[in-house]
DNA sequence: GATGAATGAGGGTTCATTCAT
DNA sequence: TATGAATGAACCCTCATTCAT
């Protein structure tokens, strides 16, 4: 087999793993791990289920993975954010990629929550460099304070609520989306969504 | 059968109909709908799989009546709370209650959100009601905003602003506690909880 | 207990006896021994099911017990009718009746003919009976074969025939109505389809 | 895989199909649709219960299927009878035809005659089919009076009154051989019957 | 690599029946 | 008599997974 070819098969099986694994994010989001079928997660990728299989080791890896995935995924997308640069304009930037990417791909924050409610099982591995990153961003913060650019707060109660502003409007874009007023399969307005948070975080954290 | 005999009975009944709730709740917020088995609930109420299904017309009646008992409760979580008292203290007690129970009942919470999340099939009955209630919700907010006691901001967004930063600590127990480096049974404090969400909610909405 | 208040309890006993039966034979009609279920007869007969089984032994119980109501009833709506008038003014009467009650009561037939098509596994107690009859009957259809008054034909297979053609319209009633283009509610003519069946079993033993 | 191989695998599932199908016959006739258990049908078939359902959408859909089946036999049955010979070949022939087949298939006969007494609730997607075909009978039966070859009768009468004479003997096969005097399993005698029975009705129809 | 076949465990639900009151 | 509660067995069907080809 030549090298081309066989780079070939190795992409391809890339493409499928991602077909894959987007097509489980989508009904581990709607059904959790319990919840979802093999049999609707080969429906979505097109595929027969004795063929996912194929390409699984089992349902539960196929979850882990995903989960995987997506904690990779957030931390590049908050690659090359300078936290230096001050509290507003990290804050600004922050959020803004934060609610965009929430709203442009829901399934991935809900499947996210979903483990997180059910005492995030999977999760715990991945939580000792989370702890580590949480523990860096309130130092920062903490020096924030220092610097009076903004007025005391708990550093981690602070983190979580950031998260949770810009997560909710993947986790209820359907509710939010009938309450605004908008058709159903109408996008949100993520740039109106994001000044709005921003707005209320930064004056919410002025000395 | 007398009076007395046939009292004892409903309540029995009653009593019955609150522990499967409480036990379907539970399983409903872990597993979703689907995910849940009725096994699972009958197990968490202490009894057979036949004995429940004695009790319910099937999984899914039991589902939306639980999804109506949580919007019933919530409803009267906030009886008595009087909007024309001001923002200020309007919302400090109003976030205070919405933490506390958020916290102190988490299940309830995370079974509501796995609804929303799964684009809430079950809740669009209820919809209308709470539509209602944003809209009037909002024109107050107007009020306060035309007052000059707040500075302007998206009525509805500030709503679901303030929802999201209540709910996310049921949801997310089990990291919060985590990263907060509390032991995995502790308490969340939801004095100093409250105390910080109110406190950057309030500061970002000043005029 | 007076014994009037007796008989009274006696009478309501017997008519509710009545209800249940006729219940029965509907549901069984439908769904045969195994697949009725004594829910649906309950329902049919406007009772819970407890108290339905409170008045029967079992299921297979109230089935033989309308299996033997109905072999009565048809032995009762023959009693009168005499063979010795010679076959057309006998069989003029027979069919005449035996259609009627076959149109007007088709549940009766579909139970027995459901029962019949099983195999008759509780209809063999019965069966020495009839068995008589039939002797009976065929003796004098042999007499009149000698008599020289119908044709010489197999008096047994004549008598199933008769049966057949009798019988028909009640277990197709669905279905002739739609053939013959009634609505699916109106009855069958009765009169008609007698005559033409009369016509037939008499024109068709002529000498 | 290679063609043969395949055309193996389609063999072996038509083959195994057919097993399923005379299996569902058997039960459906006995018990009919609601009746009948798939672990029945499954051990009559000599196969697990999922496998069974393996090969079969549901229970529902393979009572239809074998309704389908059944119809297309008989149709295939009447292949090359030609009405155009005159009422008495033609029926002699049909006659003949259709008692036979009752008397070695009788759960067949069982099996649609349950579904027309349950008011044929899924038989009516055939018949538009059938009452065309019962129409054009109608028409060649009128050409028959109008041509002085048989008396006049009801055209659709006569259509049930024959069918009934040759159904009759597959459903009350048991109770035939009881009165005639036969073992439990001994044969009806075909020929004998349906020679009585083409008799009855040629003479019944003679002008 | 990819397909159809197969399976044991478990899914939600209904069953006829019994029990206590 | 008549009711609500309770139950073990059975119902139809789907599950994740494995096997053979």
């Amino acid at each position: 087999m030549s090298r081309a070819v066989r780079g070939d098969l190795a992409a391809r099986r890339e493409e499928l793993m991602g077909t894959i694994r987007a097509a489980a994010i989508a009904e581990f989001a709607l059904n959790g791990l319990n919840g979802a079928s093999t049999q609707a997660i080969a429906d979505r990728a097109g595929m027969s289920k004795t063929r996912l299989h194929y390409y699984i080791p089992s349902k539960q890896d196929l979850y882990v993975d995903a989960l995987r995935h997506i904690v990779e995924v957030w931390a590049d997308l908050f690659h090359g954010l300078d936290m230096t640069a001050g509290p507003e304009r990290f804050l600004r930037d922050y959020i803004e990629r934060k609610v965009r990417h929430a709203i442009d791909h829901p399934e991935v924050s809900r499947m996210f929550t979903g483990e997180v409610m059910r005492g995030a099982p999977f999760l715990h591995d991945f939580w000792d460099t989370s702890r580590e990153a949480t523990r860096h961003a309130s130092e920062v913060i903490e020096r924030w304070i220092a610097e009076d650019l903004i007025r005391p707060v708990d550093p981690v109660l602070l983190q979580f609520n950031i998260w949770a502003l810009t997560q909710h409007y993947a986790l209820h874009a359907t509710e939010a989306r009938f309450m605004l007023g908008l058709a159903e399969d109408a996008p949100l307005d993520a740039t109106h969504i994001a000044d709005e948070v921003t707005e209320l975080v930064l004056r919410g954290l002025r000395p």
